[in-house]
This record gives C-alpha cells, structure tokens and sequence, in this order.
DNA sequence: GTCTATACATCGATAGAC
DNA sequence: GTCTATCGATGTATAGAC
C-alpha cells in the first residue's frame, strides 16, 4: 500500500513492494493473480477503511441538530483531515489518476464514499425543509468542500491561491444556509 | 501528448513517444533533458492551449449581464465539455494523478486555468452585490461544477449516481442565486 | 539535426527446490 | 506456502556515424 501511495501504479515495482512487505515476489503472486489484482485490492481496502474518519455514513449521530453548526463541523473536519493525512491525499491522487486505465477502480471510492455521503447529506437537508432540491445542495455543498481540498492541498495551490479554511467553511454556510432562512 | 493523455506517465515509453511523433528517441533527447523535462512541456502547452475552449479569462464578454443566464450558460458549457472532450478528462486525470510526485506540474493548471477562472468569477460577483464573500460564493460555484464533472465523467458515477447536468446547473443557480434575490 | 545501435538496469511473472 | 534463481521483454539514456 504504501509503495502504490508513493510511487502510483504504473511505477511500483512488484520487487519493491515484496522487499517493503518482507516477503519474496512468489509469495505475492501466490496470493494475488498479478499486479493489478493487487492494487485493486488495496485500493478497495482503503476506500472501505480510511475514509471513515471524516464520515461514516453508519453513524447517524454525525447530521442531526442546526444546521448551521451540523455543517460547519462537517466541513471543518474535512479540511483538517486533507491537511494532516497525506494518505488520505495521496489516496485521491491514485484513485483520480488510474480512473482512465481502470475503471473499476474509481468504483470503491463512489460506492463506498461519493454516494452514502451525498445520500446521508441529501436525506439530512431534506429534512430541514430549506430546500428545493436537497440532493443539488448536498453535492453543491460536497463539491465547494471537496474542490477547496482538491486545489490547496492536492493541488498545492495554498500559496497561490491562498484562503483560510475557516473563511471558506463560514462563507460556505452563509451562502447555502444565510442565518435569515434557518 | 496523446502517449502521455493515453497512459499516464510512468506508463509511457520513450520507444512509443518516439514512434508516435515519428522521429528516433535520440531527436527527442536532443530538444528534452530527459522524460520529466518532455512531460513537464507538454502539460505546460495543455494548461494554457486548452482550455481557452470552456472560458477564456481574456473574453470579459462572457461575465456579463443577468446572473442566472451567465452563471447557467457558463456551467453548461463545463459540463458539455466534459463530456465530448476525453482529452479534457485525460489531463485532468493526469494533472492531479501526478500532482504529488510533479508539484510544479500542477501548477500550469492553477495558474492558467484556476486562478483566472476564480478571479473573473469573483470580480462578477462581486458587482452583483448578492454575496457577502463574492471570493467563496466563486469558489463554491466552481466547486459544485467541478466535482459533478468529475464525479459524473471522470470518476464513471453516471451510472450508479445518475443525476442530468440540466438538473445540477439549474438547482444550483437556485440555490445560489434564488429568483426573490435577483 | 537526425539517425542506428547499444549500454545497462529493471520490469512482471514463473519454474522448481524446500 | 515460501523461497531463490532466472526468463524474456522492455525501460531510459547515450555514443558515434551521417
């Protein structure tokens, strides 16, 4: 996983990866068909697992209450775990980059993270009655969220084109959410 | 160029780039340092040629007048260009796939293409008087453009999170710009 | 400037011993 | 199950002729 991660698909070799795992290369391809079948399992691994630290759709508990303060923390949270998880970039990187050349890869991340975050949030804005159609707002609110990581982080525009987290959240939820309609 | 869109960079062969353009790979060598020297030009060329096609920071004429028409027109227009250009789709795959390990590959693409875009977008807005942060009202609105885009076509999401392009630009011209503000 | 030919390393994958 | 040893192909980059 971590040789994947730092060096992408195409120029992991299979000799480093059994050198990194402390085993031969046999006994990896005793366990896995051939180097895409074992990418394609990491990377289902790490859709399944890691994203659960900034939301795991199972837990309810996460989008109740104002909705103001509900996405504010959302959104907060997401920016903190772009800043400080390199893997969790990386991971986007890799999953955004092989879509092309494997299409099933993309897969994993839009089953196990695009779609019960956009459900759980359309169901949650739905709820509050504010909206005239709540699936547009969650992913209106998923994708400002998601493309501000994507150009600080990912992108490394943050010097560039600087703007505070805390800035970009509190706008956000001024404009989606003014404090006149909650 | 159309090596690189195809398979990425590490995939990518001087052997095939050669005979792709026709020429030996020492001619190559003779007008690049080396692979990373070639990629680096080619992505260079890509940021500032090809996107002029969905927004042309230059064309002010493209930011004026109503906001709802300008805002709807203009996020049609990203979404059709998703769609029919797979060479738009490729670089983006291969800009943010290998924005980790080329940093300054990311920049051509934040700075001819981000930059400018959120700019012009903000300076618009900023006119309209609507937003009390025209910068993030931008952002957002790029955002939720963006991922769609990159959710629907590049991440292969039509299938199984169907949602028309019709459909997300107008909620999202709702949204942001509601019919009693305007 | 552009070519052919090649140096030298590394690739994914497997055969066969233990 | 896991290993060592190795296959044939292919990788980047360059030397030297034209």
């Amino acid at each position: 996983m971590q040789e994947f991660l730092a060096h992408g698909y195409a120029a992991t070799s299979m000799d480093r990866v059994a050198r990194a795992a402390g085993v031969s290369k046999a006994t990896i391809y005793s366990h896995f068909k051939d180097k895409a079948d074992l990418f394609a399992a990491i990377m289902q691994q790490l859709a399944e697992h890691k994203f659960a630290t900034v939301f795991d759709p199972r837990d309810r508990t996460a989008l109740q209450g104002d909705p103001r303060a509900t996405i504010r923390t959302l959104a907060l949270k997401m920016c903190a775990q772009a800043e400080c998880d390199t893997r969790f970039c990386e991971f986007m990187r890799l999953t955004i980059g092989e879509s092309g050349r494997f299409p099933e890869l993309a897969q994993p991340y839009v089953e196990n993270v695009a779609k019960p975050f956009i459900a759980a949030l359309t169901d949650y804005l739905a709820d509050q009655n504010l909206f005239k159609d709540p699936e547009v707002a969650a992913r209106t609110l998923m994708g400002a969220m998601v493309y501000f990581v994507t150009l600080q982080e990912i992108l490394h525009g943050k010097d560039s084109l600087p703007l505070a987290a805390e800035r970009m959240v509190e706008g956000l939820v001024d404009l989606i959410l003014p404090p006149s309609r909650a």
